[in-house]
DNA sequence: AGCACA
C-alpha cells in the first residue's frame, strides 16, 4: 500500500508555516522561530510578516533541503506559543535563493488595488460600518499565551501518540510513586533539542521557571515554583512525542 | 484561513 507523503507539495528549500500565534510580536515569533528551526540546519531567512492577510504565517528558509525535510517531520504539530505549528513546503522558491541561484527577477511592483466598491449594492456592502461602536470590554492579555491546566491534548489538539507508530503509550515510571519535586528531570531528548523548544513545551504549564538542558547527555531539568505545578506538567508532557521517534520520560528530580 | 519576498 502507497504510503502518505509526508507532505503533498514537492520538496523545498522553504518551509510554510501557518497556525502560529498572532497574539505575539511578530519579531519575537520570527526570532522563536529561528531558535527551534535552526536546530534542524544552516537558515538562510526567515519571513514573517503581520498584516491582516499574512499574519500568522512565516517562510523558513534553509540551506539545505535535507533540514527543510527534518525540521518539516520533526516539528510538525510541535506546540510555538501554544498552538500546533502546521508546516509544509512552501509552494513556491523564495527570492533569496532565487538570488543565490541567479534566476531572480524583480517582482512587478505590488498592484495598488483600486478600490471597487460597487460590488452590486452599494448600501449595504458599505464598508464604512463603524469599527468605533465596538469598543469590546473585555481584552485578554496580548502578549502571554493562556494556559490552563488541562491535558496537553485538550489544550492544543495534537495527540503525539497518534502520530506515532508506537504499539504503547509512554511509561507512566514514577507517576506518585517518586517524592514530588518542584523540579522535573527530563529523559529521552532529541539530539535537537535546543532551550527554546523545551520551554515552548514546558511553559505552557503554571508555574514554569526554567529549563536547564544538560549538555551532550539528552537530559534537562525543569523548574516550577511548586511541587503540585511540576507534578501538572509531568502528567500532562509525559511521553510527548518530541520526534515521531523519540518520547520524553519525565520524573521528579532527585532531592 | 491565509503561500511572501516591502
Amino acid at each position: 500500500m502507497a504510503r502518505k507523503p509526508i507532505s503533498d507539495l514537492p520538496p523545498n528549500l522553504t518551509l510554510y508555516v501557518n497556525n502560529l500565534n498572532d497574539k505575539i510580536n511578530v519579531e519575537t515569533v520570527k526570532k522563536s522561530l529561528r531558535e527551534v528551526f535552526a536546530a534542524f540546519g544552516g537558515i538562510v531567512d526567515i519571513v514573517a510578516m503581520k498584516s491582516l492577510k499574512r499574519r500568522g504565517q512565516a517562510w523558513i528558509i534553509f540551506r539545505e533541503v535535507s533540514a527543510a525535510t527534518n525540521a518539516l517531520k520533526s516539528l510538525q504539530g510541535f506546540p510555538f506559543y501554544n498552538k500546533p505549528m502546521r508546516i509544509n513546503y512552501a509552494r513556491s522558491k523564495s527570492d533569496a535563493v532565487a538570488k543565490v541561484d541567479g534566476t531572480y527577477v524583480e517582482r512587478p511592483k505590488k498592484i495598488v488595488k483600486r478600490e471597487d466598491l460597487r460590488k452590486g449594492k452599494t448600501a449595504a456592502a458599505a464598508p464604512a460600518a463603524a469599527p468605533a461602536a465596538a469598543p469590546a470590554a473585555a481584552k485578554p492579555a496580548e502578549s502571554a499565551p493562556p494556559v490552563s491546566q488541562k491535558s496537553i491534548q485538550d489544550r492544543i489538539g495534537w495527540n503525539p501518540q497518534q502520530s506515532v507508530n508506537a504499539p504503547k503509550a509512554a511509561p507512566p515510571k514514577n507517576l506518585g510513586v517518586a517524592e514530588p519535586n518542584k523540579t522535573l528531570f527530563v529523559e529521552n531528548l532529541p539530539p535537537e533539542a535546543t532551550d527554546t523548544m523545551l520551554s515552548m513545551l514546558f511553559r505552557q504549564y503554571p508555574g514554569f521557571q526554567e529549563v536547564r538542558l544538560i549538555p551532550g547527555r539528552n537530559v534537562a531539568f525543569v523548574d516550577y515554583q511548586n511541587e503540585y505545578q511540576a507534578g501538572m506538567a509531568m502528567q500532562g508532557l509525559q511521553g510527548f512525542a518530541m520526534t515521531p521517534e523519540v518520547k520524553l520520560a519525565l520524573s521528579y528530580a532527585r532531592k
